[in-house]
DNA sequence: TTGAAAGCGCTAACAA
DNA sequence: TTGTTAGCGCTTTCAA
């Protein structure tokens, strides 16, 4: 490999004159610049980043970590993420923890020991504590998407939960539902839990009683299954509910499916509203279009690296906590859109 | 920032024996051992990976650039990839083109000076030459997924895309249809040429003549949309063809739109088959099952890998050209199954 | 089994 | 405007 040693001798000056064109900040003399340029083109020399890492403590780099990077759900946060890292002049690498807990924390490991500048964690797992809390020790920049944590400081880019589940169960209740059921996400992310307590908030707001089995719990990370399961005992229970309000797109997708498998409707059975709206999705579902809490994935991206980047060039004076709105979205598997009919 | 240097001076030894233990190749006293291993827990100490990459010239990772990441045709394939990187105990960065070549070109760059000791490069575009052919002359680990080069050395992995669409226009030939269409992709791509041929071929071979107006070309990158104007396109033409071979699914999936647009069916009116088989897609499509040509993406995930590594430990004698097969997957769309009955 | 010292390729004071 | 030198944090001979 070509060095900035080889560089220099070929140009006849030194490797710092090299550098100094390099880097354009210290004014190099016109025809030293030539000289260099040229040997730079003609020895094809290209600078080493291990070795500039390590002297400058930089890389101009932001890692990603999502815990399945292909996973459609990610689609628009990668877009906002890409474009804003691209904005500000950050290269982005991203890793896949590929669903599990150890992957993710050796990734975060990986990188943030001189490979990047800082990280963007999404993921509102429960579990993550322990990840964050060594960054966070470690004083390294790191900005979580979706998470945080009472006892761990962190910048956190946030979405309201709590608030989108009380939209959507709301919408229901103004439907004229009073039986309404609610499946729930993982019960390990902090986001089912948020949006079980939207449910919550929202059906006490109208002085409803939640039946405890009208409630099912899920802590799997096979959402479509999940749904399925859940909706089926849903509709075992013994007063069954008239309407259902689930904590994400795809276990609402697994839910219609096993109300349509036992001869049931949406939403004239049975009335749906979900969360999410990935323009992505699972093939194994063609029902009615689905009401649905969506949330601006495509900003929470280019947000959480426009934070992230200040935070490496240590412009937050505090830790940012920002927290996106979410927003209803009206279609068919509510029954909304007949009963204006 | 904790260094080798601390953790030395803590246990009372010199960097050397750290890096022993921390190594863990030449043999060490139990004791001197324990000391080290001690101070490193104490001072949470984790090696710098630019230092040990400058002074080893090893990463341990490799890097993928994907043209556009966050595109679901890539599920399966990055799947793949994370399987076999985590088996052969590599990390796996993954970097997002976002659809244009100077970032694709930034991205390749950025990662083979220092960051990676190989890549992979995925997509068919003939437009990726000259940034191919820089890597080959640096002597760089490279391995293309679906492309290769005439004039350009390269290891690739590639499918046989001749001999899918030929899969493909067979099965509509054999289902007894003779005025047969095609759809092509982005003809940029050398997996579009290739289908292209494939359709040629076939046709051929049961010397039917094609009909210059039979053929739909594009150049773009918006799948859907090109499907939608294409088929517009061939359902116009003077004698309009009886199916349609098109050159993926999200093309198919337009096309498809179209041919309902104008109020015809699939397969009655016009038959289907496209290539390509992802489970996650766009869900501006939900007419009927699509019959296609799928591609193990998966296995071509693992191979690659297992071929950029073997590169990367120079255990490849010769440059390496794998070949996989395709399979047709016999849906509705091409009307196979309702002649059965 | 261990330590000293050189070196990987770069940047950045400091001096000239 | 340029060169010299030290140093970033690690590994790896070489000697002991």
């Amino acid at each position: 490999m070509v060095s900035i040693t080889d560089v220099a001798k070929y140009a006849g000056v030194s490797k710092s004159t090299v550098s100094r064109v390099l880097n354009g900040k210290v004014h190099v003399n016109k025809e030293t610049e030539r000289k260099v340029l040229d040997a730079i083109d003609l020895l094809g020399y290209s600078p080493n980043a291990a070795a500039r890492t390590l002297s400058t403590k930089k890389t101009n780099s932001i890692g990603v970590v999502l815990e399945r990077l292909h996973d459609p759900i990610f689609a628009e946060l990668i877009q906002g993420i890409g474009e804003q890292g691209g904005k500000d002049n950050y290269y982005v690498i991203y890793s896949d923890a590929q669903g599990m807990l150890d992957e993710k924390n050796k990734y975060i490991e990986f990188l943030t020991h001189g490979r990047v500048d800082g990280v963007l964690i999404f993921g509102s797992y429960l579990t993550d504590k322990a990840l964050i809390k060594k960054l966070s020790d470690r004083n390294f920049p790191f900005v979580l998407i979706e998470n945080e944590f009472d006892d761990v400081p962190t910048n956190s880019i946030l979405i309201d939960n709590v608030g989108g589940a009380q939209k959507g169960v709301n919408h229901l209740l103004e439907l004229g539902h009073k039986k309404i059921g609610h499946i729930t996400g993982n019960m390990n992310t902090k986001a089912a839990l948020d949006r079980l307590n939207g449910f919550i908030l929202a059906m006490q707001g109208k002085q409803l009683i939640i039946e405890g089995e009208h409630i099912a719990y899920n802590y799997s990370k096979k959402r479509f299954e999940d749904g399925y399961r859940s909706m089926t005992q849903l509709l075992n229970a013994s007063e069954r509910p008239t309407a259902v309000f689930i904590s994400d797109q795809i276990r609402s997708y697994g839910a219609i499916q096993a109300i349509y498998d036992k001869g049931l409707t949406v939403p004239n059975d049975i009335a749906v509203v979900g969360f999410d709206d990935q323009k992505f999705y699972d093939k194994q579902y063609n029902g009615p279009a689905l009401t649905t809490i969506s949330q601006p994935f495509f900003d929470i991206g280019k947000e959480s690296v426009r934070v992230l980047i200040d935070e490496i060039e240590e412009r937050n004076e505090n830790l940012v906590k920002k927290t996106f709105d979410t927003e209803l979205i009206i279609r068919q598997s509510c029954g909304a859109k007949q009963k204006v009919k």
